[in-house]
DNA sequence: CGGAATCCGGAACGATACTG
DNA sequence: CAGTATCGTTCCGGATTCCG
């Protein structure tokens, strides 16, 4: 008994359905960095160390298709691609904003330093 | 290069953390209920369509090793379970109640109805 | 440089049966 | 009533390879 479906999958809870969209490892730290600027693909890259081309560009690449980033390919030799937020995309910045305070407040509870 | 370790397990942001606490499909679902009121393990699981016992019992042992509730055993016959949040519990609830919003206004425009 | 395609392991999750 | 044990499955994400 689905509360509701999209794209042929079952959701119950709208919590569910924004972790289907900006869930998972790196969607979020993804957005917090374009909040304030443009970045290429070889910067994200760089700054998210544990993170593989194939993560990047799949994560990049459903992030674009739901409407939270753009993507710019500027055609130079070799060629240039910017990424950057969108006005959907900065709608959840308050969102990520107030899950990371929680979070530090989670890590100082429990004794974590950062 | 973890940016902190916690029982062994590596985090690497804030919001991370919040997952690791109370992320997953049903934890912010049994936190949301227990807000207003104590529960009763049977009544949790009604509740819950599609929550199995294995799923409910792991993810209650959870929330209360993690300090976010509280259980009560009531040595009745047959014995009574109350579940009920703590002071640490109810600090979640303004996160999943922006979370539950925010979920609300994605999916509107998406155009789903519920 | 900026990806896509394939393969694969482990953890998360589900279904079912059983128990104090 | 309130769980636990066991087994099977799914799926996220890592490693590797290849391409315009």
């Amino acid at each position: 008994m689905p509360q509701f479906l999209k794209d042929n999958k079952k959701y119950y809870t709208p919590v569910e359905y924004v972790f289907a969209k900006i869930g998972g490892t790196y969607k979020m730290p993804l957005l917090w960095r374009l909040k304030d600027k443009t970045w290429r693909y070889s910067e994200l890259k760089e700054s998210i160390a544990h993170l593989s081309d194939r993560m990047l560009s799949k994560n990049l690449k459903e992030l674009l298709n739901d409407g939270f980033i753009n993507k710019e390919v500027i055609p130079e030799v070799p060629v240039r691609t910017e990424y950057s937020i969108t006005e959907k995309g900065m709608n959840s910045i308050p969102i990520i904003s107030m899950l990371r305070d929680y979070g530090f407040e989670l890590m100082k509870d429990d004794g974590i330093k950062h």
